[in-house]
DNA sequence: GTCTATAGGGGGATAGAC
DNA sequence: GTCTATCCCCCTATAGAC
């Protein structure tokens, strides 16, 4: 009946591992190098020397160096689904039953993504990175709470583009849904390429910047015309 | 003087290996791992062993695993941006000085990177993959002959857009192009799922739809309204 | 050009002491 | 909970015979 667990901590996304400074270590060190090296390209052994901890540790705290990773992956990308969908909820109940405005949708769906980086102006660029990999990457191990929200996306997003434009077929709105994340999704994982490439004095990297161009491209592409063939 | 190289052979975009069968076949198996399992989780051994050839073989004919990657990248890659550079040139021949159409500049731009996939039906979904993998990632081993190559596509397109929409500030014009192969890379790297997410009935797979649907979500992104702060 | 054999290093996981 | 020590695997690269 403690407040601190006597057994091995369940997963959390949470991250309040005051209690357990070595679990919180492994976790920071492990979302950096992720961060800066990607998810396949880090050892175990890097990761408890940058986290001053020892290599047994990570098996004991999370079972496997796939555990950690799915882990560090969820504590990403759950928050962001679940704000997907309340940021949804929340637009649907201002327009009590009229179709939502496509921008309003588009910004609901792409600006949890930044959430992250915005919150540490010192971690931004990490996170930007790791995002972009979290959402650039086939076959991420993944834990069993993100498969629910991500079904949940993909249903509720949809549906309510279709509301909003009845006439676009459901396979298109789907198709442009996925351009819209490879949007965001490639625009992180590059962004800092795309400042050295252009001499970087005049596109600043600031991040509400860019997802209002991303907002309004997304929105832009939505709305384009289609023709049946 | 003879035809056949007898010294190492240098590296070649063309592919024309049809005397050093090893060194074809060791191409062929590396290139369909790298798109089934990606660039950073195939070894040396799972290609020579797909191959049917020796291990020692691909240091041999390569010189290193990291060469024979970037043999594999630049052999897709180099190709797309000749063909864009190409396909830019004629548009701009063809309006004799006045600005080349918006989706002229994205059809030319984009549809390059579908080239590999139209062409062979069976070998299709790889090659969707392995363009996808080659877009989205960072950090890959390049060969000499790619860099200019992008400089020149980097530098060109932007000006093409920026003489059709003089009024868009030109590091809008990055930003919106940067989408616009994010928007092409995601959906490459991910098209088989949301194929089984959707259950698959009614979305084809067919090449040419995606790409005309990713032609016309670009080409209104890049026309989206832009308002200076 | 192709092969065998091996060097030499790093990898994940675990047993068992504390 | 933490640590050391170690098992056993796979890896890339290369030397040297054919």
């Amino acid at each position: 009946m403690s407040a601190t667990p006597s057994t091995k901590p369940a997963a959390s996304d949470t991250a309040d591992n005051r209690d357990a400074p070595t679990r919180c270590r492994i976790l920071e060190a492990a979302t950096a190098l992720y961060a800066e090296h990607g998810f396949d390209n880090v050892s175990l052994r890097q990761i408890t020397r940058a986290a001053g901890v020892n290599l047994a540790s990570v098996n004991y705290h999370f079972g496997s160096k796939d555990n950690l990773a799915a882990e560090v992956i969820a504590s990403r990308v759950n928050p962001i689904n679940r704000q997907r969908l309340d940021l949804l909820t929340s637009a649907e109940q201002l327009t009590d039953g009229e179709p939502v405005p496509l921008k309003a949708i588009v910004r609901a769906f792409l600006s949890p993504m930044f959430s992250f980086v915005a919150s540490d102006p010192e971690a931004g660029p990490m996170n930007l990175k790791l995002m972009g990999r979290c959402m650039s990457q086939r076959d991420l191990p993944m834990s069993e709470a993100s498969l629910p929200l991500f079904r949940e996306v993909t249903r509720r997003y949809p549906d309510a583009v279709k509301r909003t434009l009845p006439d676009l077929p459901v396979e298109v709105i789907q198709w442009r849904m996925l351009f819209s994340v490879g949007v965001v999704a490639h625009a992180m994982l590059h962004a800092d390429l795309l400042n050295r490439i252009t001499g970087g004095a005049s596109s600043r990297l600031d991040p509400d910047t860019v997802m209002q161009q991303a907002v309004d491209f997304c929105t832009a592409g939505l709305r384009a015309s289609w023709q049946p063939d």
